[in-house]
RNA sequence: CGGGACGUGGCGCAGUCUGGGAGCGCACCGGCUUUGGGAGCCGGGGGUCGCGAGUUCGAAUCUCGCCGUCCCGACCA
């Protein structure tokens, strides 16, 4: 009598389960070219929500959004030497152009610094100028050898801001403030991922960065996801593209620069952070449609106009509300659909509910079900809205906790790594075990002090090493 | 880019070893009955068997090449 599950179980196959979600829930296709995809509108709904709540904060940070052009000379790109070896393995480059061989082959830009160096160079003259904070949102390609969709793919939509500074502490307190009140505070608040955030090791840097800041998600099978990276410059495009300003004493300064991004890549670990073995369960305050309002069946369309009345004064109160009266489709298939997709809160409506002035309210993230007073629905969902939002955090907050280890020894480091994170004291990680680690897929994901901060001043051998394996 | 597995209607697969009717389940379309957890019955539509060569009277099936997908590794913000 088992039905056959609608998803690969995660503890089976979790890739699996990744890659049959994807296709059931309606997210993406892969693209005709090898590592491209298409973001299907469900998920690029969420995608635009996740848009709307970055650019939000990114202004409320100071930076105003630009666009800089897809193209980029190759030439630029070769002025920084740091950045253009980190890139040059998967850079996609245009050599003919209108049906001509280019003079200078254009790169398809794989991340502005460079473009954006040259102009921020011709913008700033003054102190007066800076800080000059931009910020675009764009696509970027990067030519992946092991694509995986979402996660790694050739080409992705992200945001990338640029900023210059007068000096070095400007420049990383910036790096800081996004990595806090952008990142981390969107990736808590409005995902609900518990992300942890801290340096990366040198040998994890950005390309051309003297520092990267990270947060980095746990995902359903205890490997890490980096979510989001904010790098402080230093003066190395500064320096590269003759970034310089007076300074109130009339001397010529170099600027000191900072990047920062988050992509698609976070879609991804939406998906494997919070889903379950019965699809998606998108937090409220991210999801594009928080309330679906299921007419059960309906013999004389009455059950239809209470839904209907019911989505209207849902969304007169500010919830994202929509109706499925599809009654031709059963309702088993229906409720599967709604929860594959994860919509936080599903309200049923059938003729008995009505005969009897109720509704039924069914969870998407415990999967309980009430019944409660028909007038009450319209007041009580936005409080359990918040209440879902919670308890998604607390829930995936616990099972990190669970899987995270403090040990004493790369050994136990690589042996907790094989099921969550790590915590290793950072003076006992040198080259060696670095590369030890590296044979069992184990990296160093960030450093951070031993209460979970970003690295400030203390000494290294002060400083925790959260290991894991990770996408 | 190295190792492995796999490409057959939208999805999942059988058929390939031993060459000769392109099939099954789900999905889709129509009708009737249904509708409180993936509906049932009847009737339909849809596939150059990844692409290209080759062997053969004849290729989904054998040979070679290429492309793509997934896993592992290397690489990678």
């Amino acid at each position: 009598m088992a039905k056959a599950p609608i998803l690969t179980p995660r503890a089976d196959d979790f890739p699996r389960w990744y890659q049959d979600l994807l296709n059931k829930a309606e997210l993406a296709d892969n693209g005709p070219v090898r590592g491209t995809m298409v973001i299907r509108p469900y998920a690029y709904a969420l995608w635009e929500r996740m848009v709307a709540e970055v650019d939000t904060r990114i202004k409320a940070a100071g930076a105003e959004n630009a666009y800089f052009p897809l193209f980029i000379p190759e030439s630029y790109l070769q002025r920084e030497a740091e950045h253009v070896e980190g890139f040059s393995p998967e850079l996609a480059i245009v050599t003919i152009g209108g049906g001509k061989e280019l003079e200078e082959p254009v790169v398809v830009r794989p991340t502005s610094e460079t473009v954006i160096g040259e102009f921020m160079a011709k913008w700033v003259q003054s102190y007066r100028d800076l800080p000059l904070l931009l910020n675009q949102w764009a696509n970027v390609v990067r030519w992946e050898l092991r694509p995986r969709m979402f996660l790694r793919t050739s080409e992705f939509l992200w945001q990338e801001g640029h900023t210059a500074h007068v000096d070095e502490a400007d420049a990383r307190a910036y790096a800081e403030r996004i990595l806090r009140e952008v990142y981390r505070d969107f990736m808590v608040e409005v995902l609900a991922m518990p992300v942890l955030i801290g340096a990366k090791i040198a040998q994890e840097r950005f390309a051309g960065a003297t520092n990267t800041l990270t947060c980095e998600a746990m995902m359903g099978d205890g490997k890490a996801l980096q979510m989001g990276t904010s790098h402080e410059l230093g003066q190395n495009f500064a320096t590269a593209f003759d970034m310089t300003y007076l300074d109130e004493h009339g001397q010529q300064q170099t600027c000191w620069t900072t990047s920062w991004g988050v992509s698609t890549r976070m879609m991804g670990g939406l998906i494997m952070a919070h889903g379950d073995d019965a699809g998606l369960r998108i937090p409220p305050r991210l999801a594009s449609v928080q309330v679906v309002v299921l007419v059960v069946r309906d013999d004389d369309g009455s059950v239809a106009d209470a839904a209907r009345r019911i989505v209207s004064e849902l969304t007169a109160a500010g919830v994202r509300a929509r109706i499925d009266d599809r009654v031709e489709t059963g309702f088993g298939r229906r409720a599967t659909e709604w929860e594959l997709k994860g919509v936080p809160l599903r309200v049923e409506v059938g003729p008995r509910d009505l005969a009897a002035g109720d509704v039924v309210i069914a969870r998407r993230d415990d999967g309980s079900k009430t019944t409660v007073p028909l007038e009450s629905v319209v007041g009580d969902l936005p409080g359990l809205l918040e209440e879902v939002q919670h308890d998604l955090l607390a829930g995936a907050t616990a099972a990190r906790d669970a899987r995270t280890f403090d040990v004493g020894t790369v050994d136990e480091a690589i042996e907790a790594a094989a099921t969550g994170f790590a915590r290793i004291p950072w003076r006992l990680v040198d080259d060696a075990a670095i590369d030890r680690m590296g044979t069992s897929a184990v990296t160093v994901r960030c450093l951070q002090t031993t209460d979970g901060d970003l690295p400030g001043d203390e000494a290294d051998d002060e400083l925790v090493a959260v290991c894991a394996r990770s996408y």
